[in-house]
DNA sequence: GATGAATGAGCCTTCATTCAT
DNA sequence: GATGAATGAAGGCTCATTCAT
């Protein structure tokens, strides 16, 4: 048994080195332009070496990916976990959303390349990692969503549905703001953002 | 005259030719894998021609997509034209969008390929192409949501943000469509999207 | 008769308008980047025009050698005008040819390119022009020489050779300006010139 | 400690490898028209082999140019050491050069290549070698011209400089080998590059 | 477990040149 | 005389992946 765990924490140690090696390349020169060569130079480690630790390079993306996720996580946690009420909670998670695409922009445009690419992309097998933290978060709306229903403020007849709407919004808002010169038409990217966020806890409350 | 028109109509015609050839091989085998050298073969036209058309290989895929974002317009404003209630055209234009992304999937993909890329990706003549579309479907939105304002169905304070945040809703939700074993927990896509639009409805009546 | 002429002279004038674009971009972006499609646009012709007025590249970068080897000469033909003894004006010209591989540094380089290349490179009727030219500068120093010996101040027996080994001396030392940091170590370009010309002098003068 | 030893003689013998194709190419076709894909072949190995032994094409040309400048040192090196006069030895010395212009015509071309190339092709590392190389042959001169002075024979105030004044004659002149049809004036190149050679002699007694 | 040499298809792009109009 | 569309071979180079050691 201490063997076997042994085995085990050594394989995830130099799981870490390579994807310190990947963290840092990606960060530094972007997606495209990190190859598995170039991840195995810097993890001083053979090529070969990667391989067997990691299927291809898509898997270390996916590592990367729920890093992200779970930085992203810990900070809507944090956030739920205040003692707010419900769609104060929705207000700051929105806020929470946009300043990790701008402040963790790396792991927020792997998280996003995933998210954007086509199907054909996914194996299986990282599908559902991305899909477990995903989970994690809409479990967190929905339990505010719900908290919300039970005190009476809102009125969400399914509230993982509106959770999951919440958060597709945010997404779908936040890949807008590269139009902002002409679609935006000038208007701030975060008043759009927060007027999404009302009108969606407008929604909640309204009915 | 008639010169110089008919040079122009050929040149017209040669970039067909290639926007043929592209469209053929990107909806074959995805934008990735689609090549200059793969487009010039199925064209049957050398490399060089190809560069004497097209600078590079972004601006055949923006003039892929601006013919996407033709088909998508159209198709939403015959829906904003219909004799309908706007409440009903917002349904519908969510539906619409919906089928857009299944029926002509190869340009839903184009299209979403260039608004989920990291910013840095688009050379500024591209963008305009991108924004100008945009903008038209966000004005159709619009002007429905200020029908709806001005018969007493809606009550949207900024007409416009509420478009953005309609169309920002639909635009985020569909790329969930991937998440449906897990985050959707089995709930069907279609029904996810038009709680989605009935939510957002509901925010422009409630108050 | 004067039909003739003026065939001529336009031929000229769309040969210098090639020249001037060639000349252009040459100096912009030096001699390996420019590529005869560039030159066209630059001229405003087409690129068959082009070809009209020069068989190939290579022709093109002959008469702008050519051009070069002209200010040369007038740099040269100016010293060797001036009222100084022979030996001062040899002194005068390694200088001059100096500071024209700075001064007139692209002319320099396609100077220096065609008499560089392997053989295999000339055509025979490039190869006239720039033997012409060579010929001109060579036959200035020989008529220094030559005075020299007149005057009894040097001892030349064969003042053609003496020439071309003195204009062979100054060629190739300026060619190792780039090995100044080593091979020279770090003793003065200039300093090792003005020592090469006056060891050249010393020769003439010695016996 | 074998095994390691062992890759690296290795690596050497694919370099090698690497290097007959490139100089068989190099010696056929030229030096512009040799290309990566070419030299591969030849070898008989993958592009990317090559490059995993390169980092690009001049590196390659470097190793070769090495080649040269050493059986060049080793030809100058065996006249130096001959039990010979002063004079006699660069005399010697100018045949050898001219010789290995010939008969060595194309390491002669590719070490021409670099010193004649306009200086913004050198990456500092190929330019140390070629610099190293360098020194050693002008040392050997410089050792001559200076048991010269201590014999008597010369008269060299700074035999280094005369040292470099002499390659740089010889370098020069060897290039003018083209121009002896019109520059030249039938004069046969050898008598003159040997009237060079006497004329520097004279010099260094001169005084 | 770890290595790293080897691959080779394929990428994007350039360019001198031709020729029908 | 002038044009400029068309060519396509060729260039340098990258990179995920494999496999013998």
């Amino acid at each position: 048994m201490g063997l076997k765990e042994r085995r085990q924490r050594e394989k995830q140690a130099r799981r870490n080195q390579i994807l310190d090696a990947a963290r840092a390349l990606l960060f530094d020169k972007g997606l495209q332009a990190t190859s598995i060569n170039q991840i195995a130079k810097q993890a001083e480690l053979g090529v070969g070496t990667i391989y067997f630790y990691y299927k291809n390079k898509e898997e270390i993306f996916a590592d990367l990916q729920e890093e992200g996720l779970e930085i992203l996580f810990a900070r809507i946690l944090k956030t739920a976990n205040l003692d707010l009420p419900p769609d104060e909670k929705l207000r700051r998670i929105g806020r929470q959303y946009v300043r990790f695409s701008k402040e963790n922009r790396n792991y927020y445009d792997i998280i996003n390349y995933f998210l954007a690419a086509p199907e054909i992309f996914f194996a299986p097998s990282l599908k559902s990692k991305v899909d477990r933290h995903g989970s994690q978060i809409i479990g967190l709306i929905v339990e505010i969503i719900s908290a919300g229903n039970r005190t009476g403020l809102f009125h969400s007849r399914n509230s993982r549905r509106d959770a999951i709407t919440f958060w597709g919004t945010l997404h779908g808002l936040i890949q807008f703001k590269k139009l902002k010169d002409t679609v935006l038409a000038g208007d701030s990217h975060q008043s759009l953002l927060d007027h999404a966020v009302e009108h969606f806890i407008g929604g909640l409350q309204g009915n």
